[in-house]
DNA sequence: CGGTGCATTGATCAGAATCAATGATCGTGG
DNA sequence: CCACGATCATTGATTCTGATCAATGCACCG
């Protein structure tokens, strides 16, 4: 195995915990940081500030300028865009180690809110984009990430647009599943730190349908509610054929 | 005026034709390339070949290897995503100069099929990959492009979980208007080169809904139906309150 | 222990889907 | 050039999924 291995799993690195916040950081192994040589992490770490906010605080807000970047070290936030009459659409859930504030133009085009309370690295935005001159290969992870995330949401447009209550529920289950395993954790039972009011605004229902859907789940042995926000899931195959209407 | 204006409107360039058949494209100036400086654009043109498709054709199919990228020249397109039982969801049309087949993995996330005839520009994957190692200011403007349609998937997303039937048609017609608008043509009438059923699995409708909303726009005087395909859009300030339910 | 916010359950309603038929448009060939 | 068939769009009748309105239950926290 090479010196720096681009695929090994996050680990703590207690040895340099206060000289270098970066290279302690728990999530410098997933985080788009991953691609940075020691050196590189030095002058991004320069720019770089670590900020915390509360439960329900809002992170960024959809039109405000665009001037930091962020990437969530530590929590769950969700992302949303809202209609005139408050009508919310979310757009996605963040765990550690995603990316966020990606803007085309120079407002930033969502809200973002935390859910429960997050620690993020917070970059200017100004100060990234000279680097990214200077690091190219910072600029293709982010054009990675951002690919990422495109495809993601063309998933989520099938979702949306054709797939009933039941499937749409089960599908949002299995990708919260598939995303715990990405990072290291069990894919069950899945920790669902959110609202109903949330999953439905994610899923395009109501909170009284997506009650009712977990009701039907458990009743029909498909998921089992656990206290705390945790669901199990007994049968992944099952539930993917399910997710999709086979 | 700069001799090599980025910002220049599309435009014909006869006096080349066929020694340089991209300094001669259509597209040249919206298209990708137009970052490209002219030796740039040489070593370009030397990796690209350009292709047909005639009415239905499937130009890439998902799940296969993405081995090629393209450039859209001539006609429209739409692309979708399938669920096994026959259910689709169009995530988007594409027009002259839109680019094409941007893979994060190995292989599509999804299909493309020619609405009419369609001329395209097609780049190997692995050459396009190296040239962007040379050319950075082409990555970057690859990044825009995703960017770009990371926004609109997320305005496609609130369509889709939020809004009315009425609204989504309304949007969907104000959103070819911008697109219009952006490339040259006037921002009303609106052409419509894909049938109702298209429209459809692109607003996660069906068929009759589709027709049902056009004719209740007609009957209250917000659209004009005319022949071809062509649709008026009378009062576009009142059209864009009808989007966003205000 | 009580209160507040969130989740669940129930009854009814509405918007869009489905099922079905008719009408318009376009391409083709006589 | 017109008639025919095929495809696509429109319109109508009915159904159904998920929304809305309303009440109750539960859990966490001071």
């Amino acid at each position: 195995m090479s010196a720096i291995d681009m695929q090994q799993k996050p680990q703590k690195r207690p040895d340099m915990d206060d000289l270098n916040p970066c290279a302690a950081c728990g999530i410098r192994d997933t985080a788009i940081c991953s691609v940075l040589a020691p050196e590189e992490l030095t002058k991004l770490e320069a720019i770089t500030r670590h900020v915390d906010f509360s439960q329900g605080q809002t992170v960024i807000d959809e039109g405000e300028p665009a001037d930091f970047l962020f990437n969530l070290t530590q929590g769950t936030m969700k992302l949303y865009k809202l209609l005139p009459d408050g009508r919310r659409q979310i757009t996605g859930f963040l765990f550690e180690g995603d990316f966020l504030g990606i803007a085309l133009n120079e407002q930033y085009a969502y809200s973002a809110e935390a859910i429960g309370d997050v620690g993020l690295c917070r970059i200017p935005r100004q100060n990234l984009e000279s680097m990214l001159d200077e690091f190219p290969h910072l600029e293709k992870r982010l054009l990675g990430v951002v690919s990422n995330e495109l495809a993601q949401a063309q998933d989520q447009m099938l979702l949306l647009g054709r797939k009933t209550a039941r499937e749409k529920v089960v599908s949002f289950l299995l990708s919260l599943s598939r995303r715990a395993a990405d990072r290291e954790a069990e894919p069950s039972p899945v920790y669902l730190p959110m609202s109903r009011a949330d999953i439905a605004d994610y899923l395009g229902l109501t909170t009284e349908t997506v009650s009712r859907t977990f009701t039907n789940l458990k009743r029909d042995g498909n998921i089992r509610l656990k206290t705390g926000g945790y669901v199990e899931l007994p049968d992944i195959v099952a539930l993917e054929e399910i997710a999709d209407g086979a």
